[in-house]
RNA sequence: GACCCGUUCGUCUAGCGGUUAGGACACCGCCCUUUCACGGCAGUAACACGGGUUCGAUUCCCGUACGGGUCGCCA
């Protein structure tokens, strides 16, 4: 069995970021195209970061977006434990080896240091290409603190050793430490894996994306109410081409397409904009039911616990083609949902400047107020007979309408607003007005 | 500073010696439409620069410029 491992790596800084996601994504793609094992390890030597929610924001935020692990924390597996702070035992024995070898020494405040031999290194980069680094003068590197913790170069090596992890693919800012990595594997007499150093995700400015930059935190689309998927579909597009004039890749798609040779080389800067028409893409293809099923919690957590039965397949089916993340449903369906609701400084203004819209606004109860079925072709039909008393076109009364009914210059179709306000919530609307 | 990586529309990208340099987001116009969207159609917009190699370079080579990364007892 000669199966492909590969391995996401995070540290637990209390969030998982975007490039962190995506260089998930592109294992766990790798991963699943060769039907090979998807490792989650935990890198939390740092005492400091390692915190139970720090740890939860890792998980939390993987599990969201979709991205399963076959071995890792909360999972298991064969090669565990998958937390660095539980593997102490096995860089012992490690460090034991190269200290038997004669390649550390310990240095003034009682760190141990790995000799670097600084040999001129090459690596044969599955992305990069062929990389040299000749000349290289670099300090002797601490594998482990004089408290005894160890470091990450070190560890990181002994545990994709460890893990039989075949492919190592993570981010560019890690291929001038690949040397030092080789330094090691030699020093362990173990043949290195195969290397894939993926290209940056820089921000909107064109520096790297930080943890303070909108957007850096996979938490926050959780939170916005972007499509998983769709943001999965976009981080793919960012950086790796399926070579095809087309953008909407379902999850198995990528799977069966994904390849390293189709991973880009130059940095990417991420935009927030066409993120959000990936995700909207995925709603407005989004069935009723699943629809409903992710909006009411979303509602709920808005502070606008909502029925379900409320939300009909009519009122879904029209509002997924008007959103591109959930939040964009709140202030669409506030109207319909609650009596409270504010009022468009623009539509207002609109309004006032065609004069004062209260004959209208009567005239268009008195119309409703004859309907006795309520249905969309009657509620049509009476707008059109409030017009005809009014010598007026009917599209001069469907913009008051929809301010007085909802606040709001857009929107979903009038006759659905009519109909799911009801004759009485209708008629109390426009008589209220302003 | 040393070392490493990169450079096609504003952005993400296709291209792998000869193309009207293609697609997508954004932008703009039109159509559809009671609104906003959605959808459809059309448009503006790119090969960083300089040398080679070649009959011919966006494509290959070398420089320059610019951008990014690494050089930690962070990961």
């Amino acid at each position: 069995m000669s199966s492909v491992r590969v391995r996401f790596a995070p540290s637990p800084t209390g969030m998982l970021h975007v490039g962190g996601a995506r260089t998930a994504l592109f294992n766990w793609l790798f991963a699943r195209h060769h039907s090979g094992t998807f490792i989650l390890r935990v890198e939390d030597t740092d005492q400091q970061r390692n915190t139970p929610e720090a740890n939860e924001a890792i998980f939390s935020g993987l599990t969201w977006l979709g991205l399963d692990w076959d071995e890792g924390p909360n999972r298991g597996g064969s090669h565990g434990p998958y937390r660095q702070s539980e593997r102490t035992g096995i860089y012992e024995r490690y460090l034991a080896k190269l200290q038997d070898s004669g390649a550390t020494y310990s240095d003034e405040s009682g760190a141990i240091r790995f000799r670097c031999p600084n040999s001129p290194r090459r690596i044969a980069d599955l992305i990069c290409g062929d990389t040299h680094f000749e000349q290289r003068s670099e300090p002797d590197m601490t594998v482990r603190r004089a408290d005894g913790s160890f470091i990450f170069h070190f560890v990181n090596v002994v545990d994709d050793i460890e893990m039989g992890v075949t492919h190592v693919i993570r981010g560019e800012d890690h291929l001038s430490n690949t040397p030092r990595h080789l330094d090691l594997y030699e020093a362990f007499r173990v043949e290195p894996p195969r290397f894939a150093h993926i290209p940056l995700i820089l921000n909107e400015n064109g520096s790297k994306m930080s943890k303070r930059d909108e957007g850096a935190s996979v938490a926050e689309y959780r939170a916005a109410g972007y499509h998983p998927t769709g943001v999965l579909n976009y981080l793919a597009l960012l950086g790796w081409s399926p070579k095809e004039d087309r953008e909407i890749f379902p999850l198995e798609e990528l799977v069966t397409r994904f390849s390293l040779e189709g991973i880009t080389r130059g940095n990417a800067k991420f935009s927030l904009e066409k993120c959000g028409w990936i995700s909207g893409q995925y709603f407005h293809g989004m069935d009723p039911e699943p629809l409903r099923e992710v909006l009411l919690p979303f509602l709920a957590t808005a502070g606008l616990e909502t029925p379900a039965d409320q939300l009909p397949d009519a009122l879904l089916l029209e509002l997924r083609t008007k959103i591109r993340t959930l939040s964009d449903a709140v202030p669409l369906l506030l109207p319909l949902l609650v009596d409270v609701f504010p009022v468009e400084a623009a539509a207002a203004a609109k309004l006032a400047s065609q004069g004062d819209p209260s004959p209208l606004l009567r005239a268009l109860a008195t119309s409703f107020a004859e309907e006795s079925s309520w249905q969309p072709a009657g509620l049509e039909a009476a707008i059109g007979r409030a017009a005809e008393r009014l010598g007026l076109k009917k599209g001069a009364l469907m913009f008051p309408c929809r301010v007085a009914l909802t606040g709001q210059s857009g929107g979903f179709g009038l006759t659905l607003v009519l109909e799911r306000l009801g004759r009485e919530r209708s008629l109390e609307r426009l008589g209220r007005f302003p």
